[in-house]
RNA sequence: GCCGAAGUGGCGGAACUGGCAGACGCACCGGACUCAAAAUCCGGCGAGGUUUACCCCUCGUGGGGGUUCGACUCCCCCCUUCGGCACCA
């Protein structure tokens, strides 16, 4: 067993080797070109499951790929190590989650290690640590400094299991993102980002990504979600100031009955003055309010509503229209108020129907007859005073000429997204730097003191903010004034740390700024972003928000991080996502015992697609496996006789066979790395290794020369998904120099040009012959030599001939009657 | 409800621009080697029909229609699955 593949030895050999060696740390050279491959900084939960590996095995293709093109590749890793696991896992151990988290972070970098990722670990960072977040509280201030961060009031949403307050973002269908579990709305005071002042940079620029994945750039457009219309202000008897509607349909405006307003509007108190029965109506409304958010979202709910008592004015029509509160509408959007137009509007039309208010149409449809309400679409004004006759579109112009001229409103958009509320009140995140004072207000810790370091708690308990209870972290005094002040004791959402984590990777140690701007210069843009789908929203639109205020700061010069977004698919067990809850979780190490890295590695790449989920079955792996060693073993046969260069041997029809075959596949598998199409790179070779065994059956005298040139190339075709394997075989074959810095290997043109295609004949459609033609031959000789061929002359017997259809080198198609 | 993606052998999947459907791998079946097994090497492997030796024919990419000499690929309708948004005014 002198010459098994003996993985083990193969891999921890050169995974010292590139350690000791240094080989991908990078710097900084003006004379290369630059190539930034990125992979989403993992979460440190305690081991690398099956997606890592997944997402790791296609950025090292990619990396090493691009190495061979003679770029310099920067291929950084870090951890997202702050966040609530941590916290949670600390609580349960009565442990401190630093240890958790550093633990963690030590046996996935040990994980990593095994795989033989090409990182670049002297550029490693870890988020939880001063060093990194104190660049976190520089930005917040500089933030801060633009009234881009600010306090406000106003209602959060509330996970009650994580004891702390989420994101919009963090928030699906109505669940917390992490656990599930039902979100609260709660009143608080707490710190946001102004992301709403990027809405329109962030959806234009969306343009910009013209290589990120279509689905990717729709969900951003459908989160951001830009809806364009018009604010009017309604008046209201008795309510000074009136009410404030938003709408798309100011075309409809003539077919306003009435105006709800939402149970939460800032109005109602003064609006139920002249209900007859106020209390009756408060109660009434606080049911509404306290309906839980997932019912009353969603068209499904029943819609309830009482009329306040209170008239407002239709200012097109001067009409009186009373004015409703109702569970239907929402405070969060527009300006919490509408304008309700029954004949063209779904809900306004269930409204009044159920409450008997008045339905009247103002818009006829232009194309259709049906006259069945509501008629949502656009088309022709009627009943519409001045407006009467006109096409939607027109009128709309035109109505927007006149809110403005009357001053009774103005053409604007509203926004689905909402500011991102960054505020926890939890402990295992980064310290807001800010101190209230008595005397000075909110006042910014200076630059100079940062970082606000993270105290210890020896007991996290909840429902507290953590940091409160740290007598020596609470109390400080005033930086303006010097009295006693009180730290703020939030600390930061976990996403603010991967917003901009890609940009430290250019200067991670660097102590006296975020990074030297040259060094991100040169670095930037990322040129390849790979990472899950899942954060299609999340991080990828905050990641782009902080660049876009970092280019207001002045501190790059772009609008956009990221060029081209690769989103892998899910690794799932049985259809279902693996979580340590589910006990499906499958342990990459398993298989690195097993099979080696490079067996794992290769297989998860070849499984599937690398965008579609993939269902983990080891059934596959072992195929995998015996790939390498079907490749191991006939090198070993041949090595001997190819490990030196040789004289160029004449070549003999094998060979020659051989040759084309091996320069197709090399043109076959650049095509497909370039285009991420890995399981296929890696099917081609798998075929071009059943391809040199058949000529190792047939071929009488092996071409030593041949030969050599073949595993040569094989070595540099595996390097990207086999490093290991790939480097062993490139060593024996006498080279020395890291085998991912070897040019990568071209096809030769003059290979890839074949003598003899085989084309099919059809006649009227169908294969009725194939025929080997010399390549490039034009119709008539094609079609002389298919009337010779017998069967072909069978089905033309009798027949007259139609058309006939030349594609050249593919197919010749005789259509006959 | 709206928007998007996808449906191909027993399974994972191939077929980029319309041109031999099923590459490559798994599973399975047969042969060689072996006392035997494993491993390995060679071969077979969509369904049906006819001969039953090759050959040949028909059907076949979720269902139905269309465009075309020719459709997994393009167009229309429908079904199913997955993903996103959702009383958004």
């Amino acid at each position: 067993m002198r010459d098994a593949y003996d993985f083990k030895t193969i891999e921890q050999k050169w995974q010292k080797k590139w350690l000791s060696g240094r080989d991908f740390e990078v710097c900084e050279n003006a004379e290369k070109q630059k190539y930034y491959a990125l992979e989403m900084l993992p979460y440190p939960s305690g081991k690398l499951h099956m997606g890592h590996v997944r997402n790791y095995s296609l950025g090292d293709a990619v990396a090493r790929y691009k190495w061979m093109h003679g770029y310099n590749v920067i291929h950084p890793i870090g951890w997202d190590s702050f966040g609530l696991p941590a916290e949670n896992a600390a609580i349960r151990n009565n442990s401190h989650p630093e240890k958790w988290t550093l633990e963690n972070i030590a046996n996935m970098k040990a994980q990593c290690m095994r795989l033989g990722i090409s990182y670049d670990w002297h550029r490693e960072i870890t988020t939880c640590l001063p060093e990194y977040y104190r660049w976190n509280q520089w930005f917040f201030l500089r933030m801060f400094e633009r009234g881009l961060a600010y306090r406000k009031k106003g209602t959060v949403n509330w996970c009650n299991k994580c004891q702390t307050v989420l994101a919009n973002e963090q928030v699906i269908e109505g669940r917390c993102w992490r656990d599930e579990s039902e979100v609260e709305k709660r009143e608080l005071e707490q710190w946001y980002f102004r992301i709403t002042d990027y809405a329109d940079a962030l959806l234009q620029d969306l343009d910009q990504l013209k290589s990120w994945p279509e689905k990717v750039l729709i969900m951003q457009r459908n989160w951001i979600g830009k809806s364009e219309g018009a604010r009017v202000r309604f008046l209201v008897e008795g309510l000074a100031g009136g009410i404030e509607v938003f709408t798309t349909r100011l075309d409809t405006i003539y077919g306003s009955t009435f105006l709800v307003v939402a149970p939460e509007h800032p109005a109602v108190p003064d609006l139920l003055r002249s209900h007859p029965s106020p209390d009756q109506a408060r109660t009434e409304i606080q049911r509404y309010r306290s309906q839980q958010q997932t019912i009353r979202e969603g068209s499904e709910a029943e819609k309830l509503g009482i009329f306040t008592g209170a008239w407002a004015l239709n200012p097109f029509t001067q009409e009186r229209i009373p004015v409703w509160i109702a569970n239907f509408v929402l405070m969060e959007y527009g300006t919490g108020a509408i304008m309700a137009v029954p004949a063209h509007d779904e809900r306004d039309y269930e409204f009044a129907k159920k409450y008997g208010l008045e339905i009247r149409r103002v818009i006829e449809p232009v194309e259709t007859q049906s006259a069945d309400l509501p008629f949502c679409g656009y088309g022709r004004l009627v009943n519409s005073g001045q407006f009467s006759g006109m096409e939607s579109e027109t009128a709309l112009r035109k109505m927007f000429a006149f809110i403005r001229e009357k001053g009774i409103g103005e053409q604007t958009a509203t926004y689905r997204l909402k500011d991102w509320g960054i505020s926890r009140q939890r402990y295992w995140g980064t310290p807001i730097p800010i101190i209230y004072c008595a005397q000075c207000g909110v006042v910014p810790v200076p630059d100079d003191q940062l970082p606000v370091k993270l105290p210890r708690v020896e007991t996290i308990r909840l429902g507290v903010s953590p940091l409160a209870t740290v007598p020596e972290f609470a109390n400080v005094a005033c930086p303006r004034c010097g009295k006693p002040g009180r730290r703020e004791a939030d600390t930061m959402d976990t996403f603010v740390d991967s917003s901009w984590y890609f940009y430290r990777y250019c200067d991670p140690q660097n102590s006296h700024m975020p990074y030297d701007p040259d060094k991100v210069k040169y670095w930037f843009p990322v040129d390849q972003y790979i990472g899950g789908v899942e954060h299609a929203i999340l991080h990828l639109i905050y990641m782009r928000f902080f660049t876009k205020v970092m280019r207001d700061l002045g501190l790059v010069q772009w609008d956009e991080p990221v060029m081209n977004l690769f989103t892998q698919g899910m690794v799932t067990k049985d259809g279902a996502k693996m979580a340590k809850s589910k006990g499906n979780v499958v342990d990459p190490d398993h298989f690195i015992d097993l099979f080696g890295a490079d067996t794992l590695r290769l297989f998860i790449l070849f499984a599937a697609p690398p965008e579609k989920d993939l269902d983990w079955s080891e059934s596959g792996v072992e195929g995998c496996f015996r790939f390498l060693n079907r490749i191991w073993r006939l090198f070993v046969r041949h090595e001997e006789s190819i490990a030196q260069p040789s004289e160029k041997i004449d070549a003999a029809d094998e060979d020659q066979k051989l040759m084309r075959k091996l320069h197709q596949t090399l043109h076959r598998v650049g095509n497909d790395l370039e285009r991420f199409h890995m399981n296929t790179a890696i099917a081609a070779v798998m075929e071009f290794l059943n391809s040199l065994y058949d000529y190792e059956d047939s071929a009488a005298n092996k071409n030593r020369f041949l030969l050599r040139d073949v595993f040569e190339k094989m070595a540099l075709m595996l390097s990207p998904f086999a490093p290991h394997f790939a480097e062993e075989m490139w060593e024996r074959l006498g080279h020395h120099g890291n085998i991912s810095f070897q040019p990568w290997p071209k096809p030769d043109p003059a290979w890839l040009v074949e003598e003899q295609v085989e084309i099919v004949i059809q006649v009227n459609g169908r294969v009725r012959g194939k025929l080997f033609v010399p390549a490039g031959i034009d119709e008539q000789g094609c079609m002389d030599l298919a009337m010779r061929d017998k069967k072909v002359q069978g089905y033309l017997e009798g027949k007259t001939v139609r058309k006939v259809v030349y594609v050249q080198d593919r197919l010749l198609n005789i259509v006959v009657t």
